[in-house]
DNA sequence: TGCTTATATAAGCAGATTATTATATATTAA
DNA sequence: TTAATATATAATAATCTGCTTATATAAGCA
């Protein structure tokens, strides 16, 4: 298999802020749907700085990028990044977590796909 | 692509685990051949309990498996692991690091392969 | 303009992580 | 049996992490 190579210490880098339930699953999320933090806040059931800040280390790493909306700041995955072939691959591992939006739209808290 | 689905707080924890760069530079060394602990201890130049507590993670994890060898206890990658085809796949995106046991070969300090 | 909503940032604290030193255990060889 | 080598484990100290609370900023709306 040819695929993209990282840097040993930068890969480590990656997964280690993937190594989290909360971000992992925010990226998983992301590889689906773009969100805002105020979706987030929903799903994982945490205080809104908890998730900012957990959002600010993917979009430091580079791993995700932000676009303002009016009042909402949307994420969603960075895919020109060097990481994204890595990041990909290690999602494709992971059960689909559609279900959180869905949740999240029979609610109607549902913000970005109005 | 069709692979292997690992639990998301299951594969958080092994990314965590490999977001180490000691213990993501020893999977991949031993990816492609088994060592045992004094060697990584030349290679990382790290204590020897140092690498002695990275390998234990490692191995609690089901990551890589042990199997004494006289003095040595010579580790190896526990192929049969849930985890390893997403850890065999995040393997493929690091570069090579044969030459770091070459380089202890070349110092006559190479034990599991004499 | 002032209020509300969405988000970010800063400070602080509790728990986790990773190294160190000291010591224990297991194997081999004299 | 004793010494040497390889490894593991325990205690501890320094650093890192991920939350909390408090506050700042920015956009939309009355």
């Amino acid at each position: 298999m040819k695929v993209s190579t990282v840097e040993i210490v930068k890969a480590a880098g990656i997964l280690k802020l993937l190594g989290d339930k909360t971000r992992l699953t925010m990226v998983k999320i992301l590889d689906a749907n773009d969100c805002c933090v105020c979706e987030f806040v929903e799903i994982f059931k945490m205080s809104q700085p908890a998730i900012s800040q957990h959002i600010r280390k993917l979009k430091d790493a580079g791993v995700v990028r932000e676009a303002r909306r009016g009042q909402w700041i949307i994420y969603s995955l960075k895919k020109e990044s060097d990481y994204y072939p890595l990041v990909q691959n290690l999602l494709n591992h992971l059960p689909n977590q559609d279900f959180k939006l869905k949740e999240l739209e029979e609610q109607g808290l549902r913000i970005s796909c109005e």
